[in-house]
This record gives structure tokens, sequence and C-alpha cells, in this order.
DNA sequence: TTATGTGCAAAGAGTTTGCCAGCTA
DNA sequence: TAGCTGGCAAACTCTTTGCACATAA
């Protein structure tokens, strides 16, 4: 069966070779936001035939066809998530590289009001927000020592 | 006489050379967000006699010393302001690569609120707005072709 | 004087691309 | 078949680093 996006790319008329078709079934299957390696790691473990230069034109041709989205949390590789068409800001547990996403209206709101109180208008944001798990059992236990 | 962050370097007790004393200036003079590329371009007109390995030796210095802050703009390379103690956000003129800073303490609150109610403690954030200026002589002209 | 800083060029990491063979439609 | 696609390696951008020389304290 046809993973989600190659289903997005067949109705888009893109050309679909088992490289593509494969990419798409591990960022299909991806509930995380893997960066290009390990995507290409994800992809090869199925069909070792597939080089990185072509996830990298892969990523990149999904990207233009908004399949999927890009992101730069600061590691200094580009991170990818399926586009899902509803926005959501990121939350990254800095203690294990987890991403959580979350959205939360009143922020949505103060970053339109804040470009438009600025003179501006918002075009696109970024909200990060880095964390570490909250330590529910034992309070006295953090010190940072980091 | 000694530039502000020149003034900070001899308080913490940095060897002071002439090329760090350049950078010290150049950075402390710079209202803007330059990019490694940009002080290399400030110092090296003050002072040709500074490479660009310098200025990263330099920035990655004072940076640890917390006397800048890095900041990643999502262009693929590092920006860096004087860091100043208060904390802000920052708002990117996608027109221009203007950088505005601003402060709202609702956004702040919501931050901490939203990483405690996902069970985190926030350590570190990053919200940036990517905007274009508001057209405020034509409101008409808001078509989005993209 | 001696530890530290600097310039230069090479090396690294992440990403893109030219070229020719391979495959899709 | 025609033209897009993929593999490979070279190239590119930003950044770091090894080495020998220069310099601050």
């Amino acid at each position: 069966m046809q993973s989600r996006i190659e289903q997005i790319c067949t109705d888009k008329g893109l050309k679909m070779t088992d490289q593509r078709r494969t990419i798409a079934q591990v960022l299909s299957e991806s509930i995380d936001h893997p960066d290009v390696d390990l995507v290409y790691q994800r992809a090869t473990a199925l069909d070792p035939r597939i080089s990185i230069a072509t996830v990298y034109r892969t990523v990149r041709l999904f990207e233009e066809a908004n399949i999927l989205e890009k992101h730069d949390f600061g590691d200094g590789r580009a991170r990818y998530e399926e586009a899902s068409g509803d926005h959501h800001d990121h939350l990254i547990n800095i203690k294990t590289g987890e991403v959580i996403e979350f959205y939360n209206r009143e922020i949505e709101v103060l970053k339109e009001k804040i470009a438009k109180e600025l003179g501006y208008e918002l075009v696109d944001h970024r909200l990060e927000l880095y964390a570490t798990p909250a330590t529910t059992e034992k309070q006295g236990d953090d010190s940072d020592d980091g």
C-alpha cells in the first residue's frame, strides 16, 4: 500500500522511483523530526540502494511541494516533519533531543499583535522552548552541573 | 578610550591583543546583529591585520565569557550581539534582514506556563517573528501569490 | 621569558551539484 | 523513447584546528 506521502506525490504528479517511495514511506512513518542523516539511515535500512544525495534532493523536493516542513533547532542540521496544515510550535527536551509539539492560542494571538505593534505584518515565526523534564518526584535534585 | 567590551575583557583578565581590541570595538559599536563575516569586514576596515580565523576564535571566546550572545536566525550562519542581560526576542524584517528587538511580558509568562503544563522546566527559548513592513499607505495590496 | 594568541591553509560537517548511467511515464 | 532521476564524488559554505611564528603580561 502507498504511504501517505507517496499518495500525495502521485496526486501531485511527481515521478515516483523506488528511492522516493522508500523515503516517502520513512517520512510518513516518522513521528519524530528526523534530520537528513536519520532519514537516510531509515531509508537504507529498507533499501540500501539509496544515496545520501538522493535523500537531500528528495526532502528538498518534498519541502518545495509543501509535503514536508523543514526546521532548524539550532544544532546545525535541518530536521523534517510531514506538513500537517495545523500550525504548532516545538518544545525540545534538551536532555534527550526529543521534540514535543504544542499549540497555544494565546501565543499565536500575541505574535500577531506584537508584529503589528512594531509596524510589521507577520509572515512566519518560530517559537522553540528548550527545556528539561520537570522533576516531579524530587524537587531538590535540580543541581545544574551542566 | 577603551570600548565597552574591551573594558569587560580587561575586567575579566583576558589578554588583550590589537586584534581583540579591534573586534571588541567593532562589536561594541554594532547595533545590528552581525555575522562573523560582517564582523570580519568591519574589523579589517579598521586594521587589515586580522584574519577570519581570529574573528571566529574571538567571538567564541567572548560568547563563552558571556560577553556576546550568539543567535541563529535560520540563514545558516551565526549572528552576534552584545550580551545585555535583559532578555528580548527578535523580529526579523525579511525584506531587509534587519533585526528588531522586542520584549513582551505576556509572551514570557506564557512560555513558562506552556513548558510547565507539558511537564518541563524552561531552560532557554527562542522566539523569532519573520515579518514584512506593514503597508500603511495601501491596505489592499496583500494578495498572497506565494 | 613563557604561556597564549594569530595567520595561514587544511580539515570538518552539512549540503549542493555536474556528469553520465538508469529508470519512469 | 525522451527526459527526469540517482549515484558518485567534487564543490561549496560556514566553522574549526594544527603548526610555526608573534606577542602580552
